[in-house]
DNA sequence: CGTGTTTGACCTGCGC
DNA sequence: GCGCAGGTCAAACACG
């Protein structure tokens, strides 16, 4: 299981907003205590209170907290000692230069300062009194201000909440209308070639299940490959639970011919996971249909590159190790996980340590997630899967090869940062590498939208004691990012741009009559053109927007971030250390 | 005692 | 066919 040492991939990106220093060449060996206490370094940059670190002391740390702790009120006492005693305000003034050193961000207590110098020099006991009149003045002013933008910042807080359960809302509904348009070209397809109607009704099944199941509220599944997904989702839909935990246990497959049938037979593994070739094999007759294509986008795999000093990054969901093998050409050991979140769950990740800088952790994804998944999954899961179904719809349109981090694809999938996207066609499988292990600037990179900054570098959300849960910081997206001002995190645009192109990707092969871009880089360009081109995003996006601007705040909104993230960090977090000779 | 990890053995695919 | 490397299994072990 995963022990959850692991920072969380959000957790990551955040840190490079808040310009995260690189990790030290050689760190503590066993310092993972508890990596949601706030003593962690990789933690620091979004726990809540912010913890003032060295490294952080010129970050913009934005703590409603502290603007009421003792240091204010040590401030406050020295004025009341002060006005009794007419003494020194040396001492007081130490204590402005602190609050100054946090007001100072938001530009509030600049005049007090120089109020407080004018009043040490002065010996006039009448000019004193109102300095100090005017001072306490200045001071209920600063706290109403403070107060106001408390108020503001739960405001925004509850804001982000809703937003957050919009985008997943928009998100889950995104991937089941893409899921509808598959379902149908897939359709089609069968009925042009082979007529199959067993197929046609499984696939108005399944249409009928994304209908029944409500547009808002689709399933949660994990797909690294959209039309594998389908056929998974038939096949969910189609076994019994009773066959599904039948099939889950190895053992229970193990037949009478070899110890090792059982996992070849794996129906989850067959059809959701990496196919064995001896499956495909075995299978009965050959279908007409790119068998290799689904072969290959079974096979595919995401990729997530990471800086991380923990065994693996806690992307949501529950692993157990199963085996450790050292690899060839790298020093460090690579270790295999599968998600036990649901018995017979097919994905399985691989993690090493990058050879070259062992601070890089690599996690390799593949397979499907039988299983809905929880929100603080949805993150990781949403990224891989769009990363996947452009891997595989950019593999099927235009020749394998690598990817230039340059290309647009790179920077559709991670659009606010240097990192990059390769898809690596040598590998076995075809492979899409996210790398996210080179610090973007603090400036979001857009080449269409222009530059803008984050508003809230380091602001403390409420995410709970899993302050890096990965669901969380989640943005709109262009569409409301350009209306309200808002920004998501990094990851939370990597998702909806990625999530555009693989939509984009799906209406470009849903409409080739108006031309198929012939790269990524009209794929994407395509994709900001999409989400106001595609009526039903659309209006979900204003609903959305509507409900936020209508100022229907619920604070509970926000309960995913805490309670998601106690069940995501207590499953993943109550784990110890991984034996990890490589790390 | 249950659960998760470790680790050597085994299987499979692939290149020569 | 052989060797190599990747991937997986499962008994042994550790731990709470």
């Amino acid at each position: 299981m995963d022990k959850g040492w692991g920072l969380t991939l959000d957790s990551d990106s955040l840190g490079f907003f808040l310009n995260k220093p690189p990790p030290s060449a050689d760190p503590p060996p066993n310092k993972r205590t508890n990596p949601f206490g706030g003593g962690d370094r990789m933690f620091s940059g979004i726990e809540f209170p912010v913890k003032s670190r060295p490294a952080d002391e010129n970050r913009v740390a934005v703590d409603e907290v502290d603007f009421f702790s003792d240091k204010n009120k040590n401030k406050n006492d020295d004025q009341e000692l002060k006005a009794s005693n007419n003494t020194s305000v040396s001492v007081k003034k130490e204590n402005w230069s602190g609050l100054d050193a946090v007001n100072t961000v938001l530009h509030l207590v600049t005049v007090n300062t120089g109020s407080d110098q004018s009043t040490v020099d002065d010996g006039v006991s009448s000019d004193q009194a109102d300095n100090k009149r005017a001072k306490n003045h200045e001071l209920a002013q600063l706290q109403f201000e403070l107060q106001r933008m408390n108020a503001e910042n739960q405001r925004l807080k509850e804001m982000l909440g809703q937003v957050t359960d919009n985008y997943n809302a928009l998100q889950m509904h995104l991937v089941a209308v893409m899921q509808q348009q598959q379902q149908s070209q897939a359709a089609a397809d069968q009925t042009s070639q082979d007529h199959d109607q067993n197929i046609e009704g499984k696939s108005e099944e399944k249409r009928h299940e994304i209908g029944s199941s409500g547009s808002l509220v689709p399933r949660q599944f994990l797909n690294l490959g959209p039309r594998e997904e389908t056929k998974a989702d038939n096949e969910v839909s189609n076994s019994s639970s009773e066959a599904r935990t039948r099939s889950a246990s190895p053992q229970n497959n193990v037949s009478t011919n070899g110890k090792r049938v059982g996992r070849e037979e794996s129906p989850e593994s067959e059809t959701q996971g990496c196919v064995p070739n001896k499956v495909a094999k075995h299978n009965s007759p050959p279908k007409p249909i790119d068998q290799a294509t689904e072969a290959t986008m079974r096979k595919a795999r995401v990729s997530v590159r990471a800086r991380s000093e923990a065994p693996m990054i806690t992307d949501g969901c529950q692993w157990r190790k199963y085996g450790q093998k050292m690899a060839k050409g790298n020093p460090c050991p690579r270790a295999y996980y599968r998600c036990t979140m649901a018995v017979g769950c097919p994905v399985r990740k691989q993690v090493q340590r990058c050879a070259e800088d062992r601070t890089i952790l690599i996690t390799t994804y593949e397979g499907n997630h039988n299983h809905p998944l929880p929100p603080a999954a949805m993150a990781m899961a949403s990224t891989t899967t769009a990363a996947a179904s452009m891997l595989l719809s950019g593999s099927m349109s235009s020749a394998d090869g690598i990817m230039n981090p340059n290309n647009l694809l790179a920077r559709a999938i991670l659009p606010c940062s240097s990192s990059v996207a390769t898809i690596s066609a040598s590998a076995p499988f075809p492979t899409v590498t996210l790398d996210l292990t080179t610090s973007p600037p603090l400036q979001f990179q857009r080449p269409q939208q222009g530059q803008f900054q984050l508003p809230f570098p380091g602001q403390p959300q409420n995410f709970g004691p899993s302050a890096s849960n990965p669901q969380l910081p989640q943005g709109f997206g262009q569409a409301l990012y350009n209306q309200s001002k808002f920004s998501g995190l990094q990851l939370s645009q990597e998702l909806m741009n990625s999530t555009l192109a693989h939509q984009t990707q799906q209406q470009k092969q849903q409409q080739p009559q108006q031309g198929q871009p012939s790269s990524f880089a009209d794929t994407v360009s395509a994709a900001t053109a999409a989400i106001t081109a595609d009526p039903t995003f659309t209006a979900a996006l204003a609903a959305a927007i509507t409900s936020i601007i209508g100022g229907s705040s619920h604070p509970n909104n926000n309960n995913n971030s805490t309670t998601s993230n106690n069940s995501n960090g207590g499953n993943n977090n109550n784990n110890k250390i991984n034996s990890f000779p490589g790390n």
